[in-house]
DNA sequence: ATATTTTATTAGGGTAGTCTAACTTTTTTT
DNA sequence: AAAAAAAGTTAGACTACCCTAATAAAATAT
């Protein structure tokens, strides 16, 4: 039905937000060529495929949104991402930062039985190994009950829940400072000479930037 | 480093047994057509490419050998292939008859820390649900000990351990006969007027056509 | 040993997805 | 409001993989 290209085009356009006239506002050609590291050119081409598909609407010169077709195929593909991360993550052993790659090419595999039954295997999960919430096979996605490290307020406990930044570079240097998903944590202070925050963590206290603050999810 | 489809074809060379001058003897361009359900014109193109990457021997008009390099690739598709189908079938719970095409699939996803770990996780299995051997990681095939059930003896008690026809239509009838992976049996006649096999399970007689015992496999 | 059939190859064309370079439209700046 | 910058589009080319039709070589049959 779909190329794993144009699958690939339709989670872009999910994550950039294409899906109604507000929220964070659709994307355009260019902002989608940057996304997917193609040239606007190709996009371009792209686009009229998926135009002509009715996965996408766009006016000349115009920006780009999901239709609800689009929408829900794009979903669809995150779902199996997810869920191959999980099982990765949880069955295979695969550290945080490793199971990325490889569920970018599992999530193309067409089958929906195997996507039901793995979902079942795993135990229904709600979230990945990143936090990020693994829509249902209606394509639901479960609410965000997340704030990042930086927006919670002094005295706020909670458990590591996810992460915004997915790069190998930034997992492993969280693997480095000792915090993992999971971890419960107190945040003791927030520092305002340069946004640092200050936390406790099973009797450790120790201090991150604001922009690993910016990038940790806690519930 | 290899496409789907370069891969697709190593794996129809090994299956036809282009290895060695001897044996089944080396496939020719129509021969893998066939196999690929691809035009031999295709095919030529191909093996051009496959050539070149030094995959495959082939003298002009001549017929078509795998290289060392070719047949370890091959092996090593077929591995990923026999394992993804193990893991459907043990842990996903897909049917006999289900597991082919969602492996047709999983077998071309890169990485070798994957397979490894899939491979582990199954408990290092020798044999695929189909009752192939699964090769191991430097490209060993574990030796074949099996028989089809028309070469085996009248009063010979076994396992049914694989079929020779993969094909849905048969694994269905089997079921339908009753008969699946594992099941213990004993021949208790070979009818010669028309090559049917007269056998025993779990206290039930019954008789399956030739054609039907030439395509099970028993230990 | 010639004719026929089979097998292999070449020639030319198609789709999917990518690129660069040039051009047009829209937006922003001055 | 004109100039500059940014964003979007078109044109033309390339690789991978597939096709059909025609041709060449080898194997087989007469």
């Amino acid at each position: 039905m779909f190329t794993a290209t144009e699958e690939n085009y339709l989670k872009a356009l999910f994550r950039l937000g294409a899906l109604t006239e507000g929220g964070k506002g659709p994307a355009g050609t260019n902002e989608l060529a940057l996304e997917l590291d193609i040239r606007p050119a190709t996009v371009n081409g792209m686009l009229k495929k998926l135009r002509e598909k009715g996965l996408v609407e766009q006016r000349r010169y115009g920006k780009i949104l999901l239709t609800e077709a689009g929408r829900l195929h794009a979903v669809e593909v995150i779902r199996k991402h997810r869920l191959w991360e999980t099982f990765l993550y949880e069955k295979l052993h695969f550290t945080w930062d490793e199971v990325h790659d490889v569920a970018e090419q599992l999530e193309h595999i067409r089958s929906v039985h195997l996507t039901d039954r793995l979902e079942e295997f795993l135990g229904y999960p709600s979230v990945d190994p990143h936090g990020d919430p693994i829509p249902d096979k209606e394509g639901r996605m479960p609410p965000e009950v997340r704030r990042t490290l930086a927006e919670s307020e002094e005295g706020h406990a909670g458990r590591i829940v996810g992460v915004c930044d997915n790069s190998a570079e930034f997992l492993q240097y969280l693997d480095r400072l000792g915090l993992s998903l999971g971890l419960r944590l107190t945040i003791t202070r927030h520092i305002p000479f340069d946004g640092s925050v200050e936390l406790e963590s099973a009797g450790i206290r120790m201090i991150i930037t604001r922009k690993v603050a910016e990038n940790l999810l806690v519930d």
